[in-house]
DNA sequence: ATAGGGTTAG
């Protein structure tokens, strides 16, 4: 009576002043833990009565079962299994039903479905462990398949069924399977119940069907911590992150409702896709004062939060001082490095990772993958892929896509095509990454000819796809078929041009010399354009040298607040380049005094998986002085084959011999001397920068490639150059 | 019944 009544205490007292027990008094209190937990006290309560040599009947295995799967304490459950078999009551519909439960909720499926099969006899609850198990694990078809089975041998479903289909449903996004599941529960009535509002609640978030979630919200009388859990959850879920920051807001408001980590976690969700960091700072007081800290769930949605807003200090600090860290906690911290711009700490942390043995998962690899990418680490990505292919992640289309643009991105486009067509699914993004990488490497005829298979698809085609689609036309010259897409777009597609399509416009135009019409272009937009659309501008003034065009656009640009994207050196090149050095100088000086810094030039190498790294002028690397020999030594050449030094790009008004030597000294040289040192001869040499590559440099490398007889794949801040037998195939618009 | 990390363009 007191264990049915609650008072475990008042029973607890009885329980022990027994001094000779039955199992009927043990049942009791272990039904009672395995109920209400501890689920631990259960356990050890079972073991004691072992000790005891007091046997176990039919009624002891389901509750001391039931404590085992609340703990997932898989290894104690299968020891409790053999002494189901020693004590003969494995055919015992209860005790295998709560076996089945455990195996389910503990991963081993397969074993659950064993035990399941060898049923005589089967009522309803045991229907149910087997849907819950198999819904859990998220194999939707099998669990649709199982309820009609059950269907079919006359069990009628109750309301825990659907409470345990209703998740695969919406993990599934069967939208349609679900209404059929909300008319029949509404039929027998069961979507009175709580537990079954709840979960159409969820399902339907998890469809995106966020209004249905809304009304059963609204029609409920009685809503407890996993109502408001499932209804900020399903806000979060469709985008809504103001309106389920105000249901919280609500929910916080009203009384008897707890806070849970799941709330928590949707709540930080939205935090850090709002970027409300001060509302972040908030929760995670709260979350330390009260204790909620010690849930791992909890410290990597803080860690995401902070990394999603730009802190990545935060962030850092946070996950230095997390005791456990799992997959996710890695794979946030990973791509928050790559995400806030520092890939050699993302690939620093992956190594602490392998050491630490946690194994990586697919999302930390997809999280990692980028950061090859954007370092044009080839090797390392190339050994990810290798990982990828061993734990059989390879198909996966996310995984696909982060390995096509890997490989774009690191020189390999045709690697990219090969996994695109290998696939066997592909995604919208998957087409959207193939045709970005074909454009990348002035292959804009290829990304043409992807774009009209994609059209075939059936596939949603999206304003990115256009944006990866003019930026190839812009970066092959082809301006008639970008003009002609652009149109295409708004007409055919129904896709309102963003700042970004205008920004691929004016580069297509400018670049194709039509200054022209790209500024008449930029006149008719009707966005405000923004000091990108006029850096394009500016940078098609400067590869036409129109200096007049070039300073009104410079006017422009300055006019719009700093900005860092080099355009300041790109009219003072201009000047330079047009011999006005006093203006040249002038703009370098006026950059000064507003501040405005240009992020250092620096190009890299990856030789043997080790990242090599120069700036201008740069002496640190210890084999500089062999470099230095070596570039003295190609300049001679050089200048046999016909080479001047283009000093427009040198800057500083000095002496010419004084251009030409810190011209020589650029980043990008340094780096491909470095590469030719180290590399064998047939070996193609690789460089990448952060910024667009210099002019000079440009025809330097054309000449270093007739002299060396390589190819020399340059990746600057906007494409890739591809020298060989002394030319680039960027054409020389770059 | 509710819950955390991932891929494209700029």
């Amino acid at each position: 009576m007191y264990v049915t009544c609650g008072e475990v205490e008042l029973a607890r007292l009885i329980f022990d002043q027994n001094h000779v027990k039955s199992v009927f008094l043990w049942n009791s209190m272990i039904r009672y833990y395995s109920w209400n937990g501890p689920f631990d006290e259960g356990i050890d309560m079972y073991y004691k009565m072992i000790d005891l040599g007091i046997r176990p009947n039919k009624f002891t295995f389901p509750f001391v079962l039931k404590a085992c799967s609340g703990l997932k304490a898989l290894e104690e459950g299968r020891e409790i299994h053999g002494h189901v078999k020693e004590v003969g009551l494995d055919s015992d519909v209860y005790v295998c039903t709560a076996l089945i439960d455990l195996y389910a909720k503990c991963g081993c499926l397969t074993e659950a479905r064993e035990l399941f099969d060898k049923m005589t006899k089967r009522d309803v609850v045991a229907w149910n462990a087997m849907i819950a198990g198999s819904s859990l694990h998220g194999v939707y078809v099998d669990t649709i398949e199982l309820v009609l089975e059950m269907q079919g041998m006359g069990i009628s479903p109750n309301s825990s069924t659907f409470v345990a289909v209703l998740p695969a449903v919406g993990q599934a996004i069967k939208l349609n399977q679900g209404r059929i599941i909300h008319g029949y529960c509404v039929r027998r009535g069961f979507d009175n119940d709580g537990l079954v509002a709840t979960s159409l609640l969820d399902m339907y978030g998890k469809c995106e069907c966020l209004r249905y979630s809304c009304i059963i919200f609204g029609n409920m009388g009685v809503r407890n911590e996993i109502t408001w859990s499932a209804m900020i959850g399903a806000y979060v879920q469709c985008g809504h992150m103001g309106e389920a920051l105000m249901v919280f807001d609500r929910m916080c408001a009203g009384d008897n409702v707890n806070m849970t980590p799941p709330t928590l976690g949707s709540v930080l969700r939205a935090c850090a896709k709002l970027t409300d960091v001060s509302r972040g700072r908030r929760l995670h007081g709260y979350l330390i004062k009260s204790g909620f800290m010690l849930d791992i769930m909890i410290e990597n949605s803080l860690l995401a939060m902070y990394s999603k807003c730009g802190i990545l200090e935060d962030a850092i600090r946070l996950f230095d001082e997390m005791k456990l860290k799992d997959s996710v906690s890695y794979s946030a911290i990973i791509s928050g490095c790559v995400q806030n711009g520092n890939a050699e700490e993302a690939l620093v942390i992956y190594r602490e990772m392998l050491v630490s043995r946690v194994v990586p998962d697919m999302a930390t690899m997809v999280g990692i993958l980028p950061a090859c990418a954007h370092l044009a680490a080839l090797e390392h990505g190339r050994s990810n892929h290798c990982y990828l292919t061993i734990r059989g992640y390879a198909l996966d289309t996310s995984v696909g896509n982060a390995l096509i643009d890997m490989y774009s991105k690191c020189g390999q486009v045709d690697s990219s095509r090969k996994i695109f067509d290998r696939m066997p699914r592909r995604d919208i993004i998957t087409w959207n990454t193939m045709i970005a990488g074909y454009g990348l490497h002035g292959r804009g005829r290829e990304a043409l000819l992807l774009f009209n298979d994609l059209r075939n698809e059936g596939l949603g085609i999206d304003c990115v796809t256009f944006i990866s689609l003019l930026f190839a036309c812009s970066h092959s010259g082809l301006v008639c078929e970008g003009k002609h897409w652009f149109a295409e777009m708004t007409q055919e597609y129904n896709i309102v041009p963003r700042m970004e399509h205008y920004i691929c416009m004016v580069d297509l135009l400018g670049r194709g010399g039509f200054l022209n019409e790209a500024c008449n272009f930029i006149g008719k937009m009707p966005l405000k354009p923004d000091l990108r659309v006029w850096g394009a501008l500016l940078g098609a003034c400067r590869i036409h040298k129109n200096l007049k065009l070039g300073e009104e656009v410079s006017k422009k640009i300055q006019m719009l607040g700093p900005e860092g994207s080099g355009n300041f050196v790109l009219l003072s090149n201009m000047y330079s380049a047009a011999g006005r050095w006093n203006e040249a100088a002038n703009v370098r000086v006026v950059q000064m005094e507003k501040g405005f810094k240009k992020s250092p030039g620096c190009s890299w190498i990856e030789i043997c998986g080790s990242i090599h790294a120069f700036i201008g002028g740069d002496q640190s690397h210890p084999q500089s002085q062999l470099i230095y020999e070596k570039l003295e030594g190609y300049l001679v050449e050089m200048k046999k084959l016909g080479y001047q030094a283009d000093v427009g790009f040198a800057l500083q008004d000095v002496e010419q011999e004084e251009k030409e030597r810190s011209l020589l000294y650029h980043s990008e040289k340094l780096a491909i001397v470095f590469g030719i040192l180290n590399k064998s001869s047939n070996k193609p040499i690789f460089v990448t920068k952060n910024l667009r590559i210099c002019g000079d440099c440009h025809s330097a490398i054309k000449f270093i490639t007739t002299i060396t007889n390589r190819a020399i794949t340059v990746r600057d801040a906007s494409r890739f150059h591809h020298f060989s037998d002394g030319t680039c195939n960027c054409g020389d618009f770059w």
